[in-house]
RNA sequence: GGGGGAAUUCCCGAGUGGCCAAAGGGGGCAGACUGUAAAUCUGUUGUCAGUGACUUCGGUGGUUCGAAUCCACCUUCCCCCA
């Protein structure tokens, strides 16, 4: 099987521009593709696990990954998708943000003897000059296109500033610099940025007459219709000190039963022969394919040892079985009050819930468990001696859990 | 530059002097049912304390016994005209 054929068949990919060429080109391992990341936060997240993985995959065959750090466009925000203004952003924080996306990449990418390059386009976007950007540049756009762009489309009801609607010119001249400086032939991306990426091939037609390509990867939706990887809580995050390997873990183990399948084969480097007989399968059977699924995720992400530990964690906490490693609060004495501590104050502590009020609430509603016993009263209480050693498993709700010792 | 409109709790959106911690919906959380899924039903959803107190309706002042509601100024956003 071909890499492209591979692709296809996982449903990776959304379009292409060339529908003869860069299937070859990149089955040969010939393509120089770039993929752009913005930092607008100090962590990778799921959103952009799957270039990351898009740029793994292609890398296995040869083909060499750029990974652009968008330290320049991150200094405007991309309105592709948006439906108000991104919030602007310091210098700094654009600095600082990108150096966590470098750590965080490497976990995914070969950056060693040039099998991958990465860069900023703060580089070259920060020294432009007005007046010369205009002449060369700008002559090769025309607004009239560039307003037909899908990606304009919903703003052109709410608003869009002059500043936000550049974003095109510069994403479209970074290709346009990355081709001339590694002779990148081919930009990657999700699907909301085809059209910025047409941008870019057709500056490059005009100004050099060189043909370049773009593709985009299918944007992973639920079957809800909404973004892979957001919670009410934010985004799933691959810095576990933001998202923990274990709520990582749990995030995929909890996917609807519809979406199990395509996640796999979307995120996941377990080959297609294996996925294909969970096609068929239903009701709890899929819970297996769920394991999987997250078990697969999370050691891409945290490494084998921390996925075991999540998957145990979890089997340990709904199956039953041997106490595993939860999350673990540890109070002191001057969280005591008379030698002991309520419930609440312990949730609280321990973070399961956000306010005394919720504590409360929880309670009331039955909807708390401490060291395998409902607790029902609100002032229940426990001692010192029943926090040392083992501590005490608290569990607010199916899901949440923490065990909290002295 | 001229004219008009808007800003409400996580989101949308009612409320136009006391009965407003603020309708309704969405979302969230919990319970029941289950498969750590979905759907459904029930409860709940500012904070701290159990008859209560405190903070909240873009910001700052003011009127009033009393303001999310009235007045002034400011900020931001939208629409129409140029």
């Amino acid at each position: 099987m071909t890499l492209y054929e591979d692709l296809t068949a996982r449903g990776l990919i959304a379009q292409i521009t060339d529908e003869e060429n860069i299937p070859k080109l990149i089955n040969e391992g010939k393509a120089v593709f770039y993929i752009g990341f913005d930092p607008t936060a100090d962590s990778l997240h799921v959103g952009h696990f799957m270039a990351l993985c898009l740029m793994r995959r292609m890398q296995q065959y040869g083909n060499v990954p750029i990974a652009l750090i968008g330290g320049g466009t991150a200094m405007v925000g991309d309105p592709s998708g948006r439906t108000d203004m991104r919030t602007m952003m310091t210098p700094e924080t654009i600095a600082y943000n990108g150096d966590c996306f470098k750590k965080q990449m490497a976990r995914f990418i070969d950056f060693s003897d040039g099998k991958a390059i990465m860069d900023n386009n703060a580089e070259w976007l920060m020294k432009l000059n007005y007046v010369e950007l205009l002449r060369e540049v700008g002559a090769c756009f025309s607004v009239n296109n560039m307003l037909r762009a899908e990606c304009y489309k919903q703003r052109m009801e709410r608003g869009l500033s002059f500043l936000e609607f550049n974003y095109m010119i510069m994403q479209s001249y970074d290709f346009y610099a990355l081709h001339q400086k590694y002779g990148c032939n081919l930009q990657c991306g999700g699907n909301d940025q085809w059209s910025n990426i047409l941008g870019g091939t057709e500056l490059i037609r005009r100004k050099l007459g060189h043909d370049v390509g773009g593709m985009t990867i299918t944007l992973l939706l639920t079957s809800e219709g909404k973004k892979m990887g957001k919670t009410q809580s934010g985004a799933v995050w691959l810095d576990p000190d933001k998202t923990s390997p274990y709520d990582f873990y749990q995030y995929w183990r909890n996917v609807d039963d519809a979406d199990v399948v395509n996640c796999l084969k979307m995120l996941t480097f377990l080959p297609l022969e294996e996925i294909a007989p969970m096609e068929k399968w239903e009701g709890s059977q899929l819970n297996v394919a769920k394991e999987k699924l997250a078990w697969e995720l999370t050691s891409l992400v945290h490494g084998e040892e921390e996925a075991d530990k999540a998957q145990a964690a979890a089997k340990s906490l709904f199956v039953g079985g041997p106490a595993a490693d939860v999350p673990t609060c540890t109070l002191t004495d001057d969280d005591l009050t008379d030698g002991s501590v309520d419930i609440i104050t312990m949730m609280v502590k321990a973070g399961l819930v956000p306010s005394r009020s919720e504590g409360r609430r929880a309670v009331q509603q039955g909807g708390v468990e401490a060291a395998g016993e409902k607790v029902t009263d609100i002032a229940r209480s426990y001692t010192s001696d029943e926090l040392k050693g083992e501590g005490v498993l608290v569990r607010r709700g199916k899901k949440a859990f923490a065990r909290i010792k002295m």
